[in-house]
DNA sequence: TGACTAAATTGATCCCGGTCAACGTCAGTC
DNA sequence: GACTGACGTTGACCGGGATCAATTTAGTCA
């Protein structure tokens, strides 16, 4: 599909000391534990090094690891049969990636432009989970987060005007760059407008005169294509009206 | 709102006899314990029954109880300031009302045409996490489960025309009324046709018109308002053409 | 049973966003 | 610097589904 993703994924072990200065770790599992249980983690951890648009699995693919991300981003799609993509999330330093109860992935996992992930064996954190009881809370904290940012998606999707779902997507992005220690107003948009539109069940063409409109109404000033500055985040917030 | 909804929500404490007989038991929280755990979870625990159209608990309010359904559906919804609804999910015997991470419920519960409930203190079920890691470990796998049938609902609203969307959620009821020991096929509808619209963000007119349009296909046939007999579920599925 | 109201169906019209097409922009490569 | 291909923007047009409106059906209560 991307024929950009010429890097082949790097793949290494790392002792303990590594996880002690990993930049994600008190975001996700690995922040619950003490530096003596965070040793029987990183024995079962690989850190995987990914490239522009290279795939971590593919829907389908049988699902005995789980990630998480600890750079970059990550795109969670489904495929239907005709060909239609739907986007259900991009992951960022601090997502956990294999909450699923099926013995193949239902979404394939791809890098955006690049990613690092600490890969661990869906059986290896079966089996921590039962003798760290802290791992099984810390996994059901995120999966209850994951659920959140769902239902916001949802909402999104249901109720939202072209306009509407846009401003939330920003906004979403920006509050999400701020909550794991990165800058929140410059929004940086490490996706394409066709990565988005599938986001959001529009068009690209759609996502584009959005971009456009929300410019020339003064909410956001677009510095390059990637880089999305917004200057009245009120008025965005109104376009993106959820209670 | 709902002006029908008259009846006050009788509660009562029971002991753990009545757990063992509960039909929903093997499909909620308390399917993972055993007959002395059981009692535990007893203690902390209330039934209550609702009338159709009654709130549980609504969006905003202080988030200190969670539930387990025993007996009919609930409906979750969130409500923007400009009134428009989005219903999150249907809820049947056997689900769990309570994945949140936040202070104040983000959405709103009501019995759809009645319900009966297991109600226990956030606190309490949090304790007994603590205690029991096996509560903990269930409580994960509903998670999960939840987030997978979030993520079919994403899926649905991005990529499905009003078609689809309809094909997909006939389909999706009778598979749940399956799960939980109930008939397949004549599926029972117990909400509106507005309710299904918002869950589908669709007009309910244009539901109502799709329902039509499936029957004069020959996909389905309606019996009455509330009950819909799927006469061709490859057909059906094939408009559903999730992968 | 009839009166009343909510829910559902059906029709007519309109508009947002999808689709198709042309063009612009940028990064990488020779 | 010219070529190339992916990505993005903009315009023109069209259709699916929203909206508004009228009518029918179902459910509830006196």
């Amino acid at each position: 599909m991307n024929k950009s993703a010429m890097t082949t994924a790097a793949s290494f072990a790392f002792d303990a000391s590594r996880c002690l200065i990993c930049s994600a770790r008190n975001l996700n599992m690995c922040g619950a534990l003490e530096q003596d249980e965070l040793s029987k983690l990183s024995k079962i951890a690989r850190c995987e090094s990914f490239g522009s648009g290279e795939a971590l699995f593919h829907e389908g693919d049988t699902a005995n690891t789980v990630y998480n991300i600890t750079d970059g981003a990550v795109r969670l799609s489904s495929t239907l049969k005709d060909g239609r993509r739907q986007v259900i999330g991009f992951l960022f330093s601090g997502d956990f990636i294999g909450f699923s109860d099926r013995p193949n992935y239902p979404w394939t996992a791809e890098a955006v432009r690049g990613a690092k992930v600490c890969r661990f064996g869906r059986n290896d954190i079966a089996k921590l989970g039962r003798e760290l009881p802290k791992v099984e809370h810390r996994l059901l904290e995120m999966a209850t987060s994951d659920i959140a940012s769902a239902q916001e998606h949802i909402t999104m999707l249901g109720q939202g005007s072209a306009a509407e779902k846009v401003s939330s997507f920003l906004l979403m992005l920006s509050r999400k760059a701020a909550q794991r220690g990165g800058v929140a107003n410059p929004v940086h948009l490490p996706m394409t407008r066709e990565d988005i539109a599938d986001y959001l069940g529009l068009a690209f063409e759609t996502v584009s005169r959005c971009f456009t409109r929300l410019e020339n109404e003064g909410l956001i000033a677009i510095g390059s294509i990637r880089v999305v500055r917004i200057k009245d985040a009120e008025a965005l917030a109104d376009y993106s009206e959820n209670e």
